[in-house]
Parts: structure tokens; C-alpha cells; sequence
DNA sequence: CAATGGATATCGGGC
DNA sequence: GCCCGATGTCCATTG
């Protein structure tokens, strides 16, 4: 009964043969730990697409909920990964080497890290709360409009927040000083042609749906908006709002 | 002179007091190599948004390109991080705990991991030559139909890949049979609404600039396509053609 | 530098 | 389970 099975909350091996790699590894899986592995590996993985990674020094890990990662020395992003709710497992290859393998179904995916050497094995058990509180989301964007309204225009009123259209679901709806029906869009950054486009589906399927005399306006909001959007913005007869997240003020085009 | 300035590969402390851990993360980051830190911790994070994370046992992985991640027990995605090119230090803070901080300009961004406890420290010195091969992608899908245009319908001719207009680049652009401009939008997997908008603006801007009489086709070819993308290609007299990037056969609407 | 769009995107909410 | 949109998205490419 190995120490991650005890309960106990780290378990390292440094330079272990492939056997100890894999017996830590293994028992660290069923034990719900999360394991590091760091060694010389190749790495396959075929699924939604495929990929080969030649032979390489990375940190392999595999997360209690499922996950994995390898991650070489460069790069915010894994160079290969699976999602969570994959099955983790650890074996020795044919040549009595470690193989860490992970699969899942819907969508069929599987990652098979291979081996050469070992650097070091690592088991934790840890718990966490996890509880992140995150500001500056497009959800405090529109909590600042819903409590200042004016921020849009003078006399702007929200009626509904998320409202369903058969283009999808508007951020904010609401009338202006005139009673004309606006749906306003919301993005927390500076925004690109995909956000006019989005909002342009959203005014044509509600001008569609409130027939064809009521005129809609469309206001996108966020702290600022590239050149090509702006022109996209006007082609369509869409407007736009300067406003952030927080408050802070930033460079509004 | 610690191991990892003479260029060993591997240093580990396992529950090593605050300072010992301070001077092997400190000198790691000096030495260029890649550092993981777990611990119970809390999480500060100020710049494009902000953040806090109360205390919780979480692995901090520092690289040597500057780029910073903060694992908890679950999720594929870090809890917190730093992309690469920010710089990294190590010191005791008041309490004489160990704090780990990373920040960067442009944007001004700082991360703080201050640990209450330090479960195990180690630093690896990693070579990776870094040569990912990945087939699937939507380049695969693009040089498929450049192969074989008949895939597209009989008769289309590819004229131009990434061909600007005013809205963007379009990624095929070709004629038809009878010879009218065709804009091919390609996805490498099911699409919803935003690639039937982004067709369109290729469309529309491609139309302003043939002027008005010239008729354009816009066509999508991706696997499958959802309800509402499918409504919005009609809409706007768009056409779809089912098409993956592998040519293996899959569920088509 | 900004801008644009892809990604094995991941993730969460709604239906 | 699919669909849809947000993300501190990251990232490569291009101007």
C-alpha cells in the first residue's frame, strides 16, 4: 500500500525506473491525487483531429477530474491535451517502458504519452474550494447599465435582459425617449466585425418579428471598436457606445 | 551555487520551509528553468480584469518563456495565469511566506500567489525541440478542396485563397461553371451563426466591390451545420456543402 | 504595435 | 446531449 493510498498528500520519486513511474502513477490515479510525470516523451493523440510530437522533454498532468496536459517549456497553452471526464491509465509499453494513456467517448479522443526516460514522478492530494471572484466580465458591464441606464443615452430604459429572438438571445432590450424598440450588445473588450454581425442578427430578427413598419435600433456597447467594425457599424445603421466594464476609462474610438 | 546553476536537470524539495523554497524557485527562474510550486495558496489577480481566489491547495507552474499557470484540482483551463514574456520572482513577503508574482506591460498585467504552505517545489531544466504535427485543421480542409474543386460542385475553379475584401480575406475564392465569383468560407467542424455572418460580409463587401449587377454565390463547407445557421444561410441566399477536413464520413446537415 | 480569425479551443447556461 | 455565446480566451499571421 503505497503513501497515496494511505491518504497521505505527496508522493515523489526522482529519476524512479519505469516500473516505480508507473506504479505511482497508477495507484495516484486510483487514489484520486494529481500527478506530474516530467521525462523525455513522445506524444500521439487522435480524435477531433490528430497530432504526433516527436521525442521531447515535457510535464505531463493528470488531473483527478479527468484532465490532462502536457505542457512543454514553452507557451501558455499545452501543447497537447484532453478535457476533463477522460479515463487516466498507466502502463508499461512492450519495451518496459512508462505509457501514460488517457480516452474518452463523445467525441471518441485518445492520448497516448510515451516514455523514454523519467525525470520525476509526482503524486498530490489536494482540495481546494475553489472559489474565484472575477470582475470585469460583460456581466458587470451590464449590471452597471441596468443601474445607470443614462449611460447608453438620456432616457434609455431596460425592459428585459437576454431576451430570446430567433437569432439568439439579446443582451440588454429596451425602448429609448422615443419608445423605439433598441437591443443593445455587449462586449467587454474591443470589438471586431464578428460583434457588429452579431448584433445585426439580433436587429434583423426582431424587426422581422415586429413587423416591417416599427423601426429597431441597435446599439453596440464596449470600451471601444476597430476601424472596420465602425464602418460595418454604419453600412448597417447600427450605433455605438464607448463604456467599460468598470468604469475605468480607456481609449474609445 | 545551487544544482540548477550548474545545470542539472532536476531539483525537488518536498515540504520545504518558505525560504528554502523561495531561494529554489528564485534561482530556477534565473537559471531558465521550468518551476512547479504546490501549496495552499491564494490567488491575486490585477489587468485586463481582476481577481481574487481565496485559500486552496493549487500547483503553480512557472516557464522559462515568462509564461505563469495556476492549476487547481479540476478543469483543463488554469484558474489563474500569466502568457509568456512576463517576468517572474520569488521572494518572502512580511510574514516571511513565500510569494510568487509575475507581471508584464502591455497590458499591464500582475499575478501574486501567496502561499500559507508549500507542499513541494521543484524545478526541471527542459529541452524540447517543439515539432507538432497536426492533421484535421482547417488549412487540411482548404488544400482537400484546392485538390479535388469537384468537391465544391462540378466545374468550380479556385482562383485565389485568402483573397482580401473590404471585410476581410476570403478563404477560397473561385467561379462557378458559368462563370460567376463564388466565396468559399471553410470550418473544420459544425458551424452555428457566426460563420453564416461571416460568409455574408465577404459576400456583401465582395458584391460592393464587383459592383451591383454582378451576382455572387457565398458557400460553406464545414461537416454540419446547426438549425439556425441553416435558416440564416437561406436568409441571405446562402449555400452549404458538407465537407470534413479528413474526408471521413461524418453526420450532415 | 493593432487587427483579424482559427482552435482538438474550453466553459457554463439553457433547452 | 446539442446549441449558443463569453473568455483576463491564446495564438499565428499580416499590415
Amino acid at each position: 500500500m503505497t503513501a497515496v493510498e494511505d491518504g497521505l498528500r505527496l508522493e515523489t520519486r526522482e529519476r524512479p525506473d519505469h516500473e516505480t513511474a508507473r506504479d505511482l502513477v497508477a495507484a495516484a490515479i486510483d487514489a484520486g491525487a494529481l500527478v506530474t510525470a516530467v521525462g523525455r516523451c513522445t506524444v500521439d493523440y487522435e480524435g477531433r483531429a490528430s497530432s504526433t510530437l516527436g521525442p521531447g522533454e515535457r510535464l505531463v498532468m493528470l488531473k483527478p477530474d479527468g484532465a490532462a496536459l502536457v505542457h512543454t517549456d514553452e507557451g501558455q497553452q499545452p501543447v497537447n491535451w484532453q478535457p476533463p471526464d477522460c479515463e487516466h491509465e498507466a502502463t508499461l509499453d512492450g519495451d518496459g517502458l512508462l505509457l501514460i494513456e488517457s480516452h474518452r467517448e463523445t467525441p471518441e479522443e485518445h492520448l497516448a504519452v510515451s516514455f523514454e526516460s523519467v525525470l520525476e514522478v509526482s503524486a498530490y492530494g489536494l482540495t481546494d474550494e475553489r472559489d474565484l471572484s472575477l470582475e470585469g466580465t460583460e456581466e458587470d458591464l451590464r449590471q452597471r447599465i441596468l443601474d445607470e441606464p443614462y449611460l447608453i443615452e438620456e432616457g434609455f430604459i431596460p425592459l428585459a435582459t437576454e431576451r430570446e429572438t430567433p437569432a439568439g438571445a439579446v443582451d440588454i432590450y429596451g425602448e429609448d425617449s422615443e419608445g423605439r424598440a433598441v437591443a443593445v450588445e455587449l462586449k467587454r473588450r474591443r470589438v471586431g466585425p464578428d460583434a457588429v454581425g452579431q448584433l445585426g442578427r439580433y436587429v434583423d430578427a426582431m424587426e422581422r418579428d415586429l413587423h416591417a413598419e416599427t423601426e429597431m435600433r441597435g446599439i453596440l456597447v464596449a470600451p471601444s471598436v476597430t476601424d472596420r467594425a465602425s464602418r460595418l457599424l454604419a453600412e448597417r445603421g447600427l450605433e455605438f457606445v464607448p463604456l467599460t466594464p468598470t468604469g475605468t476609462p480607456e481609449s474609445a474610438d
